[in-house]
DNA sequence: GGTTAGGGTTTG
């Protein structure tokens, strides 16, 4: 028993020690100042940096929020405790950052729990100075505050109670009743807004703002206020804010009384929550507001709950969101882009998860302005609103981090463009143009009070974020070590060569990406560059002879190199019958072929007559293809030609138009138009593929390779194209590849080192690339593409 | 000391 006491008095004592040490009270707010330790030094909130020196100096300011003490996981399950404080006695009251975030941690967090209430003001000793990880979120300071370790203390100045009783101000103005309006009178008036439209230009020369307010009188009265500074506009949140007017004229319009903005007006106006701090909202420079207008609001507030006015609110969360309603969506902006000269894009979120897929709209990562949103849109939390025409305006001036309210967003279903007919539909939201039913968006300060509970509920998001941040960069390293089967039985290769070593390809890129698995990659949003390390799986065309292209730069179309006997009927067909074509420009001579009828000409510009046969371009007429091919070892340029009506005209274009060496060049049938005139071909010194094209209006084909390899590192497998940059990767020009068995030679090697013939994935070589990936759009659908690029075979 | 608008069955 004995022993049992004793414990529990110690126990006791300990806490008290505990306890007492860092949090201590004080009476009065100017005895905080006192007990300012004589080392220690105030400072301003508004003017710390992360830079600042912490030591030996000391914050004053008020609790506007405590948080509850919360064991942190990441942290060896320490306690902490988030407060956020303002400092009040400053000179101006303008200055920015004038609340932070104090982070309280161990005993500390519980005692500040313990003996701290909002609204106290205290004064915090021997803090560090970190980066602020929510800036963006809650805009509050780019710093916060940590209390931890031994030298941290808290001194508390409890607020003081509930005022009792009325102030003893006088009341300078006079209230109307909304029921006691008179025509053409100038009143004061106050109400809760139960409508209200943003600020539209009217036809004059101001902004009009109209909404409609009641009162306990239970009238509503249609106001209007112009003005053409839109500052000066009421500033309404929501339907129940409560707002004050003075000096507007009272008039009788349609049966019923109208609120009118005179000469010397002002409004301000207050948040409807029972119980938040009556804080006032205005542009004006100075206001009457005493304690008189603090009763008058409670009251009105109040009644006002009592009436069905916010019960009726639209305003509903993500998680709730039906298709095909109006709603108001408070939210937070992430990012933001403009889609066309009406129309701009709000990526936002309030951090519930919506029922139904959400639209993605895709826009160029350049285009975007914010925050990528691809692990938010992974977790279908991002809402992409349009927001249309006259909102425009507003929209463009909101800067990502910042919380705003949508009212009469309309939801609605839509059918993503790569979206399969069986798959459920997404959700798309829209801000149309115009102000019916109060239409627009606004951006809320921070401390709003009804954006508290939207921001603890983002907070958590954003913890989750970070740890999903931490496991992705862990993962990539488990990846990137080999798994087991790599590792040779013999030790031949050191451990971890397929990690680290040598790579069969090099990256030529400048651009310093971060290295990503696959799994990754196709996790990404397009259009995106990053580095991968991977094997070949597979590759098409295993006929390597089929990865030659030819390519129209001008419509774009791809085709195979027609085949010998394709071109071999073309000449055939063309031969038949032919009658050898005059033209007065040229100089013609003729043979007779071995087969009855058919007649060979060739053709050349008189003005070449005597030339080097290597600077002639020469007109074929009436060969085989055998035969062309025979006259092209003796003769560079030649350009196979038919007879059309006596006329020298071009072969159809499955055929080659020209025969150069080697190299057969090929024209687009779709692009070129096969203007023949003889005038072209003067003066013209040598002969290139493109110059000949030119000559004979023909638009030349380019010659590419196209391979697809399935790349594949373990954590996923991917198709990607080798095309733009496939001469690069293998050192070798696809034109001159067309006419060299060497070269052709020289690509199957390579393929064989990158994927030898039986081999297990295991024996191949790693290759590093640098892959573009980006959307492409087929049939009315997005795809999304991989393309190696800025990656060459290694060359000893 | 003038004018604007005076909510409304919305739409990409």
């Amino acid at each position: 028993m004995t022993h049992f006491f004793f414990c529990l008095e110690t126990y006791a004592v300990i806490f008290l020690i505990v306890t007492d040490m860092p949090v201590q009270k004080v009476n009065d707010s100017s005895d905080l100042d006192a007990k300012v330790p004589a080392h220690l030094q105030r400072t301003s909130i508004t003017g710390l940096t992360v830079t600042s020196d912490p030591s030996h100096r000391c914050v004053k300011a008020r609790v506007v929020h405590k948080g509850p003490v919360i064991s942190c996981a990441q942290k060896d399950g320490i306690e902490m405790l988030r407060a956020e404080i303002r400092e009040e006695d400053l000179p101006q009251s303008t200055a920015e950052h004038t609340s932070i975030n104090v982070i309280f941690f161990g005993t500390l967090a519980k005692d500040f729990s313990q003996s701290v209430r909002q609204g106290d003001v205290v004064l915090l000793a021997d803090f560090t100075i970190r980066k602020s990880p929510s800036f963006l979120r809650d805009k509050l300071h780019p710093c916060q505050l940590e209390m931890d370790g031994i030298d941290a203390c808290v001194y508390v100045c409890p607020s003081a109670a509930p005022s009792q009783g009325p102030s003893c101000s006088e009341a300078k103005y006079t209230y109307v009743p909304l029921n006691n309006l008179k025509h053409k009178t100038v009143v004061n008036v106050y109400g809760v807004v139960t409508f209200f439209k943003p600020p539209f230009p009217s036809k004059g020369s101001d902004y009009c703002s109209a909404l409609k307010i009641t009162d306990q009188s239970d009238v509503k009265v249609s106001c209007n206020i112009f003005s053409k500074k839109l500052e000066d506009h009421p500033v309404i949140f929501r339907v129940g804010d409560i707002i004050r007017l003075h000096r507007f004229k009272a008039e009788t319009f349609n049966d019923s009384m109208t609120l009118l903005n005179t000469y010397g007006w002002s409004a301000v106006t207050f948040d409807g929550i029972i119980d938040s701090p009556v804080a006032p909202r205005t542009s004006s420079k100075s206001f009457h507001f005493g304690e008189s207008d603090k009763n008058t609001v409670q009251e009105l507030r109040q009644w006002a709950a009592s009436q069905s006015l916010i019960s009726n609110d639209p305003t509903v969360s993500l998680s709730s969101v039906h298709p095909g309603m109006y709603f108001d969506l408070t939210c937070q902006l992430l990012a933001k882009a403009v889609m066309d000269s009406r129309c701009i894009l709000l990526k936002v979120w309030d951090g519930t998860k919506c029922e139904h897929p959400l639209l993605k709209v895709a826009v160029a990562s350049d285009a975007l302005e914010g925050e990528s949103t691809v692990a938010k849109d992974r977790m279908n939390l991002t809402a992409n609103v349009l927001v249309y025409d006259n909102h425009m305006e507003t929209a463009q001036d909101l800067k990502p981090g910042t919380f705003l309210r949508f009212y009469n967003l309309r939801s609605l279903l839509q059918r993503a463009p790569d979206q399969q007919p069986d798959q459920a539909e997404h959700l798309s939201f829209h801000l149309h143009g115009g102000t019916t039913y109060g239409r627009g968006l606004r951006s809320l300060p921070a401390e709003s009070p009804d954006l508290q509970s939207l921001k603890s509920v983002l907070e958590n998001h954003v913890d989750l974020d970070e740890y999903d941040e931490v496991n992705d960069g862990t993962l990539l390293e488990i990846w990137y070590t080999p798994p087991e089967a790599v590792v040779l039985p013999n030790d031949e290769e050191p451990d971890g060569e397929a990690d680290t070593g040598l790579s069969y390809t090099v990256r030529t890129c400048e651009h310093n990406t971060q290295q990503l698995t696959l799994a990754r990659v196709k996790r990404s949003t397009p259009p995106l560059s990053c580095h991968v390390r991977a094997r070949v799986k597979k590759y098409h065309p295993q006929q390597l002879y089929q990865c030659l292209k030819l390519f129209c730069s001008k419509c774009k179309t791809m085709k195979d190199v027609p085949d010998d006997g394709a071109v071999a009927k073309v000449f055939r067909e063309s031969a038949r019958e032919n009658q050898p074509c005059d033209e007065q420009w040229a100089a013609t001579s003729s043979a007779s072929s071995r087969e009855a009828g058919r007649t060979i000409s060739m053709h050349i510009s008189r003005d070449m007559v005597g030339q080097s046969t290597h600077m002639q371009l020469i007109f074929v007429e009436g060969t085989t293809l055998d035969e062309i091919c025979v006259l092209s070892r003796d003769y560079k340029n030649l350009v196979p030609v038919r007879s059309e009506n006596g006329r020298m005209a071009l072969m159809d274009l499955t055929a080659p138009f020209l025969f150069s060496g080697d190299k057969r060049y090929y024209g687009c049938k779709r692009c070129s138009l096969n203007t023949f005139e003889n005038h072209v071909f003067t003066g013209v010194e040598t002969y290139d593929g493109q110059a000949v094209a030119e000559a004979l209006g023909v638009q030349m084909m380019q010659y590419g390779l196209l391979i697809q390899f399935e790349l594949d590192d373990g954590t996923d497998t991917l198709e990607a194209l080798l095309w733009e940059n496939a001469e690069k990767f293998f050192h070798v020009s696809a034109v001159d590849a067309s006419g060299s068995q060497d070269l052709q030679d020289k690509i199957q090697t390579i393929m064989d080192t990158v994927q030898p013939p039986q081999s297990s994935l295991e024996e191949r070589p790693w290759l590093d690339l640098c892959l573009s990936v980006y959307n492409v759009k087929d049939d009315d659908r997005n795809k999304v593409c991989y393309q190696i690029t800025n990656s060459e075979i290694r060359e000893e």
